[in-house]
DNA sequence: GTTATTCCTAGTTAGTTGATCGGAAAGATA
DNA sequence: TATCTTTCCGATCAACTAACTAGGAATAAC
């Protein structure tokens, strides 16, 4: 239905991820277990551990069987950008009637759409490449996606 | 599956827009047939139908019937916005697990996540209620636009 | 060997996407 | 008036996907 969606998965991932970081800063090997995760942001338990083992096999994160294991961060969180996580679990950022954008092939008066699709890719790119789990738990954007933020009726939907 | 994906709606709506737009330079009072459009975009006809009457009807597009009749523009080309078109055909442009990105509420160390989905909105607004149907077929993007086709590997998917 | 925890495969359910079908309404022409 | 053309509209459909659940196997600590 909408152009963009952030999908549960996406939206839990970040989430998982972002009680995650803050475990990490305390001690880098701290283990956190799903369960733990699952009631401090209220997401379903067997869901989260579907999520929490594709980001394992992306390499974001890493765990531990049996007792005393759990999950933890296997990258700092400088280094695990939102576009990662969100590969990881959607697939590809974009997409027009599933296919890649550079490869669909218009005609006529459509001739240029594609570079319309190409563009808000690497708009989207833009964003999501370069904030950081730890910009995030940190609440400290980088600059250019701040501005994002401060420009009139960001926060308010479109009436129309 | 991908967290940006332009729907065949959308993609077959620019193009007969565009088909649209080319009539509209000759004659703003030309009419053209569904089929017409169809068979030059290979759009499937019936489909193509619907699209045709939810742009109609939210003031995009006019409509004749009957013999003679055919569709045209409404509206001036350059005052046409793809974000109007995807808006009329899908819907908002965002979504977080279907609510609205300043809807969701975020506890604990995912306090400031939702500042990343209003400033993903954002850009994906900055780019597409700043395209009209007139840039795209005379292939003028606005110069922010454009610039993010400069960018190195704009126009590459990502490896990794 | 018992308990705790992650790992894995396979469902289930409800909703969406991308269409198609069959005709009703409206306009042009003869 | 009759006929042809074109848009309008509701219903329907198959395939797919998203979000979530169930049940147990594997692994680790004690």
């Amino acid at each position: 239905m909408q152009t963009v969606h952030i999908s549960a998965k996406a939206d839990y991932g970040m989430r998982a991820l972002l009680e995650l970081t803050a475990a990490y800063r305390e001690n880098p090997k701290q283990l956190i277990k799903g369960d733990a995760i699952s009631k401090a942001q209220d997401v379903p338990v067997k869901f989260l551990e579907g999520i929490l083992r594709q980001l394992r096999q992306s390499g974001i994160v890493a765990s531990q069987r049996g007792a005393e294991g759990g999950y933890r961060l296997d990258r700092s969180p400088d280094e695990v950008t939102i576009a990662d996580v969100v590969r990881a679990l959607d697939g590809p950022l974009a997409a027009v009637r599933g296919q890649r954008p550079e490869d669909v092939v218009y005609s006529g008066p459509s001739e240029h759409l594609r570079e319309v699709w190409i563009a808000v890719r690497a708009a989207m790119r833009d964003v999501l490449e370069h904030i950081t789990l730890a910009d995030v738990a940190s609440n400290e954007l980088p600059t250019t996606v701040a501005a994002l933020l401060d420009e009139p009726g960001a926060w308010q939907r479109r009436t129309s």
